[in-house]
DNA sequence: CTCTGTGAAACCTTTCACAGCG
DNA sequence: CGCTGTGAAAGGTTTCACAGAG
């Protein structure tokens, strides 16, 4: 049984319809993981999340600081995705003197010279949202405060010591992605 | 040559160490591209930023509308990254009354309803910022106003016709990404 | 009979190593 | 001598096809 709400396994080939991908690819990745299907039904969707989540090692709420409070920075403190993988903004920081203070989603704005309270928060992520000539320099700081993680919103290339793992998500080249599929005209 | 600003050719080891991969990487890639290096020097770098752009079809500004100025859409619109790549948002779209008619970085927010107008200003490109329930029918909307890509922002999967491509960006799945790499302690 | 798990084959990407151009 | 461009080798991923569990 592999259908809509309520239903608790789902095969390899109605997964692979629903995300758009081949079915054997699903079941040889999900093979590495152990044996986790049911032969002639499918895989329990509730076991298939929480293995998922073990192995992305989301299972226990995670913390994370924003830096840079501008637009996209604002947007990110009030989005509500993150709640969904079990994340909590625990800090922001700012270095605009108009914005150290104040609250988004209730989380208070604190001055970027403050970044060293990571380390005894034990807040190992951070989301990078300042401009790219700050990058650089901010990731420095939260190499310094024990960061272990850092998703990076600049268009840029962050050096970092082997040990922090850097993603980096650049917007706009998203957008650049598309016209090269569209046929002209 | 190939070195800080100035410079007018870059060699692939440089190029390589520069953003992280190995140098017969770049220089295979590029090889698919035709004979674009100089033996001895490396690749003039404006050659090169000239082909990808013709290879990206991103060498003529390309227009692209926003729907959905929640937070997210409203960063969206102020940020400055797009110019970079020859983008122009040229149209907003969002159903709260509060929000039609305003303007955010010179961009006027229209009602959805007037979607439509995409086909006649040739809009191909739209940036869909819009909460998950809308995505679907939002999309449909847009396919039937001609837009022939889009970049998804919701964090679902978005059922369009062949000739329509989408890229998703989940921001909170990249941040889910992170702690996979990152060694408990 | 349905659907998993998996060897084997096909396919694709990356790295090596070097001939040869500037 | 420096650096590209490229065959060949190595390494990785995807698809096929089917044995066998439920």
């Amino acid at each position: 049984m592999a259908n809509e709400a309520g239903a608790l396994c789902i095969s390899s080939t109605n997964l692979a319809e629903f995300i758009g991908v081949n079915s054997c690819q699903i079941r040889k990745d999900f093979s590495y993981f152990g044996y986790l299907g049911i032969r002639g039904s499918g895989y329990n969707i509730e076991k298939l999340i929480k293995k998922i989540k073990s192995i992305l090692k989301i299972t226990v709420v995670q913390k994370a600081a924003l830096v840079g409070v501008g637009n996209l920075g604002s947007a990110i403190l009030s989005f509500p995705g993150f709640a969904v993988y079990g994340f909590n903004i625990a800090a922001a920081f700012d270095v605009s003197p108009q914005k150290i203070g104040k609250k988004i989603n209730n989380v208070k704005i604190e001055n970027i010279s403050k970044l060293w309270i990571l380390k005894r928060k034990k807040v190992n992520l951070a989301i990078l949202a300042v401009p790219s000539e700050a990058a650089q320099s901010t990731t420095e700081k939260l190499v310094k405060a024990g960061v272990k993680g850092i998703l990076n919103f600049s268009s840029c290339y962050l050096s970092v010591p082997k040990k922090v793992k850097v993603i980096t998500t650049d917007i706009a080249m998203e957008l650049a992605r598309l016209p090269y599929y569209i046929p002209a005209g």
